[in-house]
DNA sequence: AGATTTATTTTGACTATTCAAAATAGGTCG
DNA sequence: CGACCTATTTTGAATAGTCAAAATAAATCT
């Protein structure tokens, strides 16, 4: 009953609010969404009458209980979608997230269920981002990125967190996979530099925002 | 670019149509569409501005060249999809058509040439209706129905034209699947029955009005 | 404190889609 | 032919979502 411009609100409030309990500004859900602010407004007081949504005038929304619901629902079906697109059909992984935003609104949860029975209980889709499991509980670790973590020592890639399809393509190529092995050989901060050295394949120069974008965690 | 009403109108119009040459009356269309006429009339003419159709005020609709294409992927989709639920999933023929009404409107052409291919290019879907090419060309083959053939015939189901869960379960229960053997024992027009003896399983009654949407060919 | 910048909200307008109800064009039938 | 029936069209109104631009509140900066 939610239409799909309703599920894309309180998914991207969700994805927005770090697990949810943070107030998240009208302008960033704004430029999530793709729309002028005063339209953000306008739906956040809908979606409060609806009880999907807490609205703190000037300051920002809160997903109440409900909606996080939904919006877990939405976020696992995305996800889902996604690791069927790549592991089924063999899609490239840079170009599934666009298909993944209009199937998510199209699938039942009953092809959600079989989906993720013939994927084999996936707990995290090709860009390693969580998966939410079908009782709305989401893995809420939180992992250092090629821009924090330590030098030197023995790192694995655990998940990319961009979803643009530029970006994606470049990590493909340059072996940035999730459960990729690497270390950093350096970090230059006053250079805004994080150079990388993977298990194969040549060294590489990441500036700090697209080192930051790169979650991992010390090699097993 | 066209949104899903529009898809559903164009979809529809071709249904309506046999084939996309007649045209299809208003009153039919708001039928099988759900609304009311008005609403069709206003939709008919801004479909006809935007080139999809040809309107005959008074008299009906008909798909234009580039309406009919659009209509014929639009169909090619509900059809690939319903294969791949019942065939991939293993969902229930009956409640694949609501499926499929969803998500006929949500994957990209690039998804359904990767389903395509994933089942092995099926030139029918799980109903016997037959799924379009990727040029456009659809089966246009006439056949007889349970009401129409010639009794004592040993007779093969070649497809079920009707889209209702609850027809197709019973059709299910009974062994009406396409591809299943039987032949036609009496016909009572007056009583309006039909009895029908399949290879296996016991005899079976039907109305003329069920019988009518069961199409068969003359088994092999 | 007063002025200025920035984020948010308001207002007015527009598109797409729909319904209810009234108006109308075409037949049809006596 | 004229009354009548039926399908279609018109008219007026509603809902969901959106934008542009003006108004306003809050925060920040002299
Ligand atoms: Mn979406
Ligand atoms: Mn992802
Ligand atoms: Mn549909
Ligand atoms: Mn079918």
């Amino acid at each position: 009953m939610a239409t799909s411009t309703v599920e894309n609100y309180l998914k991207h409030i969700l994805l927005l609010s770090e697990g949810g309990e943070e107030l998240v500004p009208m302008g960033a859900l704004a430029e999530a969404l793709a729309v002028v602010p005063g339209t953000v407004t306008t739906m956040v007081k809908s979606l409060a009458d609806s009880g999907h949504v807490e609205h703190r005038p000037r300051q920002g929304v809160r997903l109440s209980a409900e909606g996080r619901r939904v919006a877990l629902n939405v976020l696992r079906k995305h996800r889902l979608v996604e690791t069927f697109l790549v592991n089924v059909l063999k899609m490239d992984w840079a170009t599934v997230h666009a298909e993944a935003e209009q199937l998510e609104h199209a699938i039942s949860d009953e092809v959600l269920d079989r989906l993720d029975a013939l994927l084999g209980h996936p707990t995290t889709d090709p860009h390693g981002d969580p998966i939410p499991s079908r009782q709305g509980k989401i893995d809420s670790q939180v992992y250092a990125t090629l821009a924090t973590c330590v030098v030197e020592k023995g790192l694995r890639v655990v998940r990319i967190t961009e979803q643009s399809a530029e970006f994606l393509q470049f990590a493909d190529l340059n072996g940035l996979q999730p459960g990729a092995s690497l270390r950093v050989t350096e970090r230059n901060l006053a250079a805004g530099l994080v150079s990388v050295k993977k298990t194969t394949g040549r060294p590489l120069i990441l500036s700090l925002a697209a080192a930051g974008k790169i979650l991992v965690q010390p090699a097993r």
